[in-house]
DNA sequence: CGCAGATGATTGCAAGTAGCAACTTACAGG
DNA sequence: CCTGTAAGTTGCTACTTGCAATCATCTGCG
């Protein structure tokens, strides 16, 4: 968390300075938002994979198991238990393809719908407060820059090492 | 992700909309992280909460396992389990208190602060690559305000509902 | 037509992660 | 000493996840 600016990578540079308090910044976030959500979405009778999900089919539509996996970054057979998870609480149901019998088209319940807007209203209105006391003009940059930051940590690393383990030396004694 | 504007909360306000617009940003942000650090820290022998021990080890210096704990948001069970393996590997030494025969100072090794190190580099070296070409001006105060709302998280969060579940419903029928 | 190969989804299995409750060892007060 | 409290650990259980194998279709080619 201090500076301790490692001057081996970057020889110097603001640049690295502003990234290695970002990175602090963001691992911190990261970890405690894993805590908030784990700790609140479950108040609402789903988990957190299973909200993002949700989400997903609520912002974007009926769409494919396999385009969700992609979309959640999650293997194929995960998210076939995410959904049968849903689709057991009502939230989410699967229907045939007409034109493809192998094929289900995910989308969200009326019931589904409304439960995530309860648990995204929530969540929003913690958000609200937090930028209660920030800068309007600021407020904007910053979702911009996350979204930015978002958008370019996926596409790094969904066309990268992803996919089920980095290059190397992944898995090799990771277990215990 | 479009705007969506629930309408029916806080009756309108130009906040709800960019909490609305950040709490998207953020969930988006969150969920990608956390893949990333999974692929990317396991390249390195370590698991993600492994690793944030480290890194609060190799932050704060020794400390006790509850304050570890504390500080992770774990259970003291999991926090055993998670030095566990850090000892196992030897990136961490439990040294017994001089003063407390029950009580241990959890410490990082050369070789782990040197493993927390690359670690830290390469993610370091990623979040410059994005922020490379963002306004030097806008990264310092985004760096700020997620630290705000990192810290404003946590308070929240961990004074609030959480420490092993919240109010009300929670757990009763997740499971399934 | 009918079979081989590709594709969408599910299932079996094994490993990782986590919390709660019970337990062990040690300190603290009377 | 003996009781109560505190620091860690262990037993148990549950959830999540990915990989590999499987099932059911679809597609294309002979």
């Amino acid at each position: 968390m201090q500076p301790k600016s490692s001057s081996r990578n970057k020889p110097s540079s603001r640049l690295w300075a502003d990234a290695e308090a970002l990175n602090a910044a963001l691992a911190d976030l990261v970890r405690v938002y894993q805590f908030r959500d784990r700790d609140r979405i479950c108040c609402h009778d789903i988990s957190v994979t299973q909200c993002y999900a949700l989400e997903a089919l609520a912002d974007k539509g009926p769409m494919r198991s396999q385009v969700l996996a992609a979309l959640l970054l999650l293997d194929k057979s995960t998210t076939t238990r995410v959904i049968d998870a849903l689709v057991r609480k009502g939230y989410v149901e699967r229907r045939t393809d007409e034109n493809d019998a192998r094929a289900l088209s995910l989308r969200i319940t009326p019931s589904g719908r409304s439960l995530y807007d309860t648990i995204n209203r929530e969540l929003v209105a913690q958000q609200a407060e937090m930028l209660a006391d920030i800068d309007p003009q600021v407020r904007a940059s910053v979702t911009d820059v996350i979204r930015r930051l978002a958008k370019a940590a996926e596409a790094r690393f969904v066309s990268g090492v992803s996919v089920g383990g980095c290059a190397p030396s992944c898995g090799t004694s990771n277990g215990d």
